[in-house]
DNA sequence: GGGCAATTCC
DNA sequence: CGTAT
DNA sequence: GCCC
């Protein structure tokens, strides 16, 4: 998942309808997939924009832009020691609180401390930049300016040093090692090519280390899986940096009240989509075989990773995620897939140390004394009650 | 100083 | 089987 | 890097 809760309908919800149509009327699996004009397959698609990507190399090219910056970075009355703003959920628990997805205020303040997380991040101090996001998701969410460190640090997820590097920011309206990374060209690769599905900080780190500075380089010369290299390919594809919408990739969550039917569904579905073209590759796929007292039942979120034609006509491709989830893990299946990748870890982290409930996107089980507890979540509201805590849109889960 | 979500695949 | 994703 |  990415760090974006998504609220943004990108496929044609035509679709899915005549999908609900066909499968009310008929039990069997091949007829599932609606009839819909074949796809024009073609490979031409955005591969003159894909060139430019995958050539991209970033010495001497302009800096990165600020992901957030409409803000005139004024001087501000140093180090007023204000109260926390009113209002404000001050938690260590994002969950609890609505985090839209632009922050409204101290929007360069965030874009600087961004920077520094993806840093963190891409040198491999997953703890660190687990630190960068809770304070960025406090401010995100926070309802003013900040107007001192003071202040700043009295932000639950704010500590000592992150209050240092924001009160240099009032003062100086930016952050030295930030704004430098904007300018810096390993900084600059390294975030490219983990954004290649299958690419992670360590493969980035080892392309960067072997001499490579641009995806090309990389599809020319290193041994590469399969997988790597359909990644890159399609990488001009799935460029999140191009076109209007923030984050194209489309989760569908399949379920049957009859799980027996569900046999083999999801291979027999992708088989059919791939036949008429709307499914192109197959990225990954999981089968999960949960194992229940020496029974193996196949279940719970067999999973099946594809790029796909978004609409037909326009050839437009979106990586599609497929999950194949029982009747009674919708709830906490659809919970889970929602997003943002901050606001799982939180309401986990909330359920399991305030109220002693395991969360994960299969089930809810109560711990008491040594004994698990199994509890049917039967939507996103039954969840956040049987937590006890307030609900909160997709679109404010963005922490 | 321990913990930081939970889980799978290759 | 341990590590990376 | 921060909280408990």
């Amino acid at each position: 998942m990415d760090d974006i809760a998504k609220s943004v309908p990108v496929i044609d919800i035509q679709w899915i309808r005549d999908w609900k149509k066909l499968r009310s009327s008929d039990s069997d699996h091949d007829d599932f997939v609606p009839s819909l004009p074949p796809v024009m397959a073609t490979s031409a698609i955005s591969s003159s924009s894909g060139a430019e990507i995958l050539n991209r190399r970033f010495k001497d090219l302009p800096p990165e832009e600020l992901q957030f910056d409409d803000e005139i970075a004024r001087r501000r009355e140093a180090e007023a020691n204000v109260d926390i703003a009113p209002g404000f959920i001050n938690s260590k628990y994002e969950c609890l609180r609505p985090t839209p997805y632009e922050p409204k205020y101290n929007r360069k303040l965030v874009s600087l401390l961004l920077l520094l997380e993806r840093k963190r991040h891409l040198d491999n101090e997953p703890k660190r930049s687990l630190s960068y996001r809770h304070a960025i998701s406090a401010i995100k969410a926070y309802p003013r300016e900040i107007q001192s460190s003071k202040e700043a640090e009295k932000i639950i997820g704010v500590g000592k040093k992150m209050a240092e590097k924001i009160k240099v920011f009032l003062h100086t309206g930016t952050i030295e090692e930030a704004d430098k990374l904007r300018y810096d060209e390993q900084f600059r690769t390294l975030s490219l090519f983990s954004k290649v599905f299958g690419v992670g900080v360590t493969t980035a780190r080892l392309w960067w280390d072997m001499g490579y500075r641009t995806l090309q380089e990389v599809l020319a010369s290193a041994k590469l899986t399969a997988a790597v290299q359909l990644g890159i390919e399609l990488f001009p594809d799935f460029d999140q940096s191009r076109g209007k919408t923030k984050n194209g990739d489309v989760d569908l969550i399949i379920s049957s009240k009859r799980p027996d039917n569900m046999k083999g569904f999801l291979n027999k579905l992708t088989r059919r989509l791939i036949e008429k073209n709307y499914l192109k590759h197959k990225l990954w796929n999981s089968t999960e075989i949960k194992k229940i007292s020496h029974l193996e039942r196949p279940s719970a979120g067999a999973r099946q990773v594809f790029d796909s034609f978004e609409k037909p006509s326009t050839g437009i491709r979106r990586q599609v995620d497929l999950i194949c989830v029982q009747p009674d893990e919708l709830g906490t299946a659809i919970l889970g897939w929602t997003g943002s990748k901050q606001f799982e870890r939180s309401i986990r982290d909330y359920a399991k140390k305030e109220k002693n409930l395991l969360l994960n996107s299969q089930a809810m089980h109560l711990e008491q004394n040594g004994k698990r507890k199994k509890y049917v979540v039967h939507s996103e509201k039954d969840a956040f009650d049987m937590i006890g805590i307030p609900y909160l849109e997709p679109e404010l889960r963005n922490c």
